[in-house]
DNA sequence: GTATGCTTTCGGC
DNA sequence: TTACGGCCGAAAGCATAC
C-alpha cells in the first residue's frame, strides 16, 4: 500500500474554549465547566476546564467541590455546560474539516481524522500547509483554536497532535515515526489505560521502545490477539486502521441522576418512564428504531450495573421502551442488592426507518 | 476448538 | 478530608452452535 498522508484535528479544551468564545472576558480567568447532577450545591462533576484552571490542578472528570476547592484562592468562573451550544459550533467546524478530506471521520464533538493523501499527492510539506490553512480557517470562521498531527497513520496523527497543544501543528514524517515515539511511556499511546500499562510495567516495559522490542507472540498471549498485534505494531510506526466516514450513529442513551438514592423500583421507575419519553423523541426524530435496549444504573458507591435485551424485531413506541427498560431495571434490582444514585436507558441496534434518507444519502445528493 | 452474536464493562471526551 | 456527569464507541466476557 502506498504511504497515506493522515491528520488528526483535535479543537483545545473545546466546551471552555466555546464559552470564551461566547464571552470573552472569561479570557486569562480559570473557567471550568461543570455538569451538575441536580441534587443541589456543587454536586456533580467537570466535564472539561481552560488552561489557567489546569494550572491549579483542575481536571475533567473531577468532582466539582474538589475543583472549587482548588481554586478557592482565585478568581475562577464556574458554568453550566450548554451542550447545545458546544454541538452547534462542533458541527460548523466539522463542516470545515470536511472539505479539506479525501475521507473524513468525525470521531467525537472535537476530534475528527482527515485523510488527505490525494489532496496533498502524498506530500508532507504540502500537509503542513493544509494544517495550517485549516487553522486560520477555523481561527476566522469561530475564533476557535486547535492542535493538529499528521502522520502516516492514525497512531501517530493523534500522538503528534498531543505532543503540542493548545494551538499546536505536529508533523511526523514516516522516516520520523518510530523515533518520535520511542521514549514516550507506553500510556501515551492510544488505547493503553492504567490496567494495560500496569501489565506492560510488570512485563519491565516502560517506554515505547522497550515495547517495540518485545516478542510479538508474547503481547498476544498476555493482551489477546487484536491488542497483542496491535500494540506491537503501534510501538513500530505501523498501524492500518483506516480513516473512514461515521455516517450513523451506533446508539443513543440518557442517563440522569436521581434526587436522593433508593432501591425502590416504584420510585426509580418514575426516572426511567422520563428518560424514555425523552430518549423516545430524540432517537425518533432522527429516523430510528432499535432492536436492542439496555439499563444503566450506578450505585451509590459508584459502581456500573447494566441489563440489556435484544429483539429480532426493532421497537418503535415510546410504550415498548418504557415497558422493556422497566421489565430490565427490575431483574437488576432483584438480583444485585444495591442502591441506586443514577440510572440510564440505552438503545442500539438502530435501523433507519422506511423513508427516511440516511445521513449518506444527505451528504452525497 | 473456533466462529458468531449478544451482554456487560471499560475508557475517552 | 471528602467531594463524583452524561454521553459515546469499542473491548471484554460469555453463551451457543457447529
Amino acid at each position: 500500500m502506498p504511504e497515506r498522508v493522515v491528520m488528526q484535528v483535535d479543537l483545545d479544551y473545546f466546551y471552555a474554549q466555546c464559552e470564551e468564545v461566547r464571552n470573552p472576558s472569561l479570557r486569562n480567568k480559570p473557567v471550568v465547566v461543570c455538569i451538575y447532577s441536580g441534587r443541589g450545591g456543587d454536586s456533580g462533576a467537570v466535564s472539561t476546564s481552560n488552561y489557567a484552571a489546569r494550572r491549579y490542578g483542575v481536571r475533567s472528570g473531577m468532582p466539582i467541590a474538589r475543583a472549587k476547592q482548588l481554586l478557592r484562592n482565585v478568581e475562577a468562573v464556574f458554568l453550566k455546560a450548554d451542550l447545545d451550544y458546544y454541538d452547534e459550533v462542533s458541527r460548523r467546524v466539522m463542516n470545515i474539516l470536511r472539505k479539506h478530506a479525501d475521507i473524513f471521520e468525525e470521531v467525537s464533538v472535537d476530534e475528527a481524522y482527515l485523510d488527505v493523501t490525494e489532496k496533498t499527492k502524498g506530500d508532507y510539506e504540502a500537509a503542513k500547509e493544509l494544517a495550517l490553512k485549516i487553522k486560520t480557517e477555523i481561527m476566522e470562521a469561530e475564533n476557535l483554536t486547535c492542535s493538529i498531527g499528521i502522520g502516516p497513520n492514525k497512531v501517530i496523527a493523534k500522538m503528534a497532535s498531543d505532543y503540542q497543544k493548545p494551538n499546536g501543528v505536529t508533523l511526523i514524517r514516516p522516516d520520523e515515526a518510530v523515533g518520535f515515539i520511542a521514549e514516550l511511556s507506553v500510556d501515551k499511546l492510544p488505547g493503553v489505560g492504567a490496567k494495560t500499562k500496569q501489565i506492560l510495567e510488570e512485563m519491565g516495559v516502560k517506554t515505547i521502545r522497550d515495547l517495540a522490542k518485545q516478542d510479538p507472540q508474547k503481547l498476544i498471549s498476555r493482551f489477546g490477539l487484536k491488542l497483542g498485534n496491535y500494540l506491537y505494531n503501534a510501538a513500530n510506526g505501523r498501524n492500518d486502521e483506516p480513516v473512514k466516514e461515521r455516517l450513523e450513529p451506533t446508539q443513543f442513551s440518557r442517563i440522569v441522576t436521581l434526587k436522593q438514592d433508593s432501591q425502590r423500583i416504584e420510585e426509580i421507575e418514575k426516572y426511567v418512564d422520563e428518560i424514555c419519553r425523552d430518549l423516545y423523541s430524540r432517537v425518533s426524530s432522527q429516523g430510528y428504531v432499535f432492536k436492542s435496549v439496555g439499563v444503566i444504573t450506578v450505585s451509590d458507591s459508584l459502581s456500573t450495573c447494566t441489563r440489556s435485551a435484544t429483539y429480532e424485531h426493532p421497537l418503535d413506541s415510546y410504550e415498548a421502551l418504557r415497558s422493556v427498560s422497566t421489565a430490565l431495571l427490575s431483574r437488576l434490582l432483584e438480583e444485585e442488592k444495591i442502591k441506586i444514585r443514577r440510572v440510564g436507558v440505552r438503545v442500539s441496534d438502530l435501523v433507519k426507518k422506511r423513508g427516511q434518507r440516511t445521513l449518506y444519502d444527505f451528504l452525497t445528493s
